[in-house]
DNA sequence: TAAATTTAGGAAAACGTTTACCCCATTATG
DNA sequence: CATAATGGGGTAAACGTTTTCCTAAATTTA
């Protein structure tokens, strides 16, 4: 890990034909420094002639204040960073995406980056924005990191999205689904479904989310009386969500009492059970239940069959915004929404 | 649409914590020029204390150039901006995500906007991203729009992805599929699989890669004695890819013969015809064959069904890198794949 | 009318780099 | 030995903003 970044390549030649304040000022027969207040609404009033001046020659020239100048003096970027564990994740490129959007509403620009779970590639990045006076930090799915606990007070504004902060932070602002809550809608369903003939199959639990997800589903299930068997409950680490599924599913259906209903902790996972199922089992394909959590909207399109948590991902934009620029460090918990296969066929 | 954006909110106050050059060359007890030069590697040799001097200093206090001083100065940044038209379609998504490898391998850091297709949001972002210093412009997906001739002749380098510049351009870089070869495959499997009895849904032909697509599937059609009938044709205009597919399914099967194959221009377009024909033909589910286009990998997983064209997403990255770096404006066509429901299983 | 207060706007100092232009010491060349 | 050439490294001038002072004019108050 190079501590220094390399510099920008060589251009062939300094544009020279952008329009700085200065010709702005020169236009309009004002200072520079009228310019900026005017530009910038400071200081109570103008006269009238003054700002009218300073408009039209900005006009005419077509002039935008350079980013660069404006972040060196005054140590502030309109710049938020978004560190994703995995973009290849339809659901993180669909959170990307909305914040894309809500950010941009609210005037900042979004950098957007791919730490792949990867302890360094997050602190690389953690640094790198550092140095662009990024205003914030989005956190899509962090890992634990050297640079995470030390940029904890920092100026920027840090935001945890789905996994909440692996260091012990004093200002923590979450983004998330209220996991317990659905996870007990989930337990609920099924144990009304299909007394004690259900499996769970799991993605890597140092994710905070999936953490939350399992334990309460688990907890949810023994309250209700019909607690889970270990041999129900299936994962494996280093494989990709839609393999675990596939993998899984193949050890459930090797039970004994093979289950008549799984509850996969992603989308993923259930596509990989339904993949299991579909080849090896085919008989069963219409009689094995299968919930997922996410619910992407292509879900009713390409995989009817799958019932499951839908998770608002839309909504995500502007609930980090909030998150972000709160004066006060707070947990925003979204609505979730419970679907099944029989009611997803409307869009 | 403002010309001049807004200033970054205030914050608390300005982080004094951070170290600087000058704190570098104090405690190497150099000049700053030194530590620059060291850092930078530029003017041949120095002394190995006076180096080793400097990389201690720098390792000591961590130090980390500030972007804003260093683009301010060189008139350069390693901003890289793709502006997607549509970051909700999983291929412009998974584009991105290569596209951010890439880049970030090269030393390079990507900002990503989404301009939804509308030209003042690209102007918006194409003005934003020049005030950035921004090294590159990839255009994954773009509209015509005033700036976007203007901006031609800049520094920064503009790629065109999967669809080309909208504006004559004298530079034109574009990277994507070899569509012609493509739709010629399609074509010629379809006239040996089912002689005559096949269709077409395409999007909107405003995109140059779906024009392509569409002319070169006619065109190749024709040469092999099977021209399409128009009515065997099907669009829409104003709707999502997705219903796009199933509102032309259900003209297709409407038609006193129905086909027994269609060719859809993109994946989307694909499932929402699966979906029309398993909700209204549940019959001809396994009869009618849909060819598309993309072939996401989680095609293998819930879309066996389908057979299509594969295309790359994980080589446009270099791609891309290659396109925006050479000297030359050059097209690359990346090389794509032909593959059918049967052979799909693996992976 | 003189003094006190407000107001509009200019001059200049930062912010953190890179680099053109030096100067000094050392070595090579005559 | 004198001079030219070289290499190492320091000084200071940019880059384009924002903002702190200040000043001069305009307004209010006594």
């Amino acid at each position: 890990m190079s501590t220094v970044p390399p510099r920008p390549p060589a251009s062939s030649s300094q544009a020279k034909d952008t329009v700085s304040i200065a010709a702005v000022a020169a236009r309009a027969k004002v200072s520079i420094a009228t310019v900026s207040r005017v530009l910038n609404g400071v200081s109570s009033q103008f006269s009238p002639t003054t700002q009218q001046r300073v408009m039209q020659a900005v006009a005419e020239l077509g002039y935008r204040p350079t980013v660069a100048g404006r972040s060196l003096r005054s140590g502030q970027s309109r710049l938020v960073a978004v560190l994703a564990s995995n973009l290849g994740n339809p659901s993180m490129a669909a959170i990307a995406a909305a914040a894309e959007v809500a950010l941009r509403k609210a005037g900042y620009v979004m950098v957007l980056c791919d730490t792949h779970d990867q302890p360094e590639l997050q602190d690389e990045y953690l640094l790198e924005m550092g140095s662009h006076y990024a205003r914030g930090l989005v956190l899509l799915g962090a890992v634990d990191s050297p640079q995470l606990g030390r940029l904890a007070q920092r100026s920027s504004q840090m935001v945890f999205v789905n996994r909440r902060s692996p260091v012990p932070l004093s200002e923590a602002r979450y983004v998330g689904i209220d996991n317990m809550a659905a996870v007990k809608t989930v337990a609920e369903w099924m144990v009304e479904h299909c007394r004690g003939r259900f499996g769970l199959i799991h993605g890597d639990v140092r994710s905070s989310a999936t953490r939350e997800r399992v334990d309460g589903f688990l907890d949810s299930c023994r309250k209700l009386g019909v607690p889970l068997a270990q041999s129900y409950i299936r994962s494996s680490v280093g494989l990709s969500h839609l393999e675990i599924g596939f993998a899984g599913m193949q050890a459930l259906m090797a039970l004994k009492k093979p289950p008549i209903a799984v509850f996969c902790t992603s989308d993923l996972i259930a596509y990989g059970a339904h993949r299991q199922l579909r080849e090896h089992y085919p008989a069963q394909l219409d009689r094995v239940a299968l919930v997922g959590f996410d619910h992407s909207p292509l879900n009713s399109w390409i995989a009817p069959w799958l019932n499951g948590v839908r998770v608002p991902y839309g909504e995500y934009g502007d609930a980090i915004l909030r998150a972000m620029q709160s004066e006060q460090p707070q947990d925003i918990l979204l609505p979730y929404q419970w679907v099944t296969a029989a009611s997803s066929g409307q869009t």
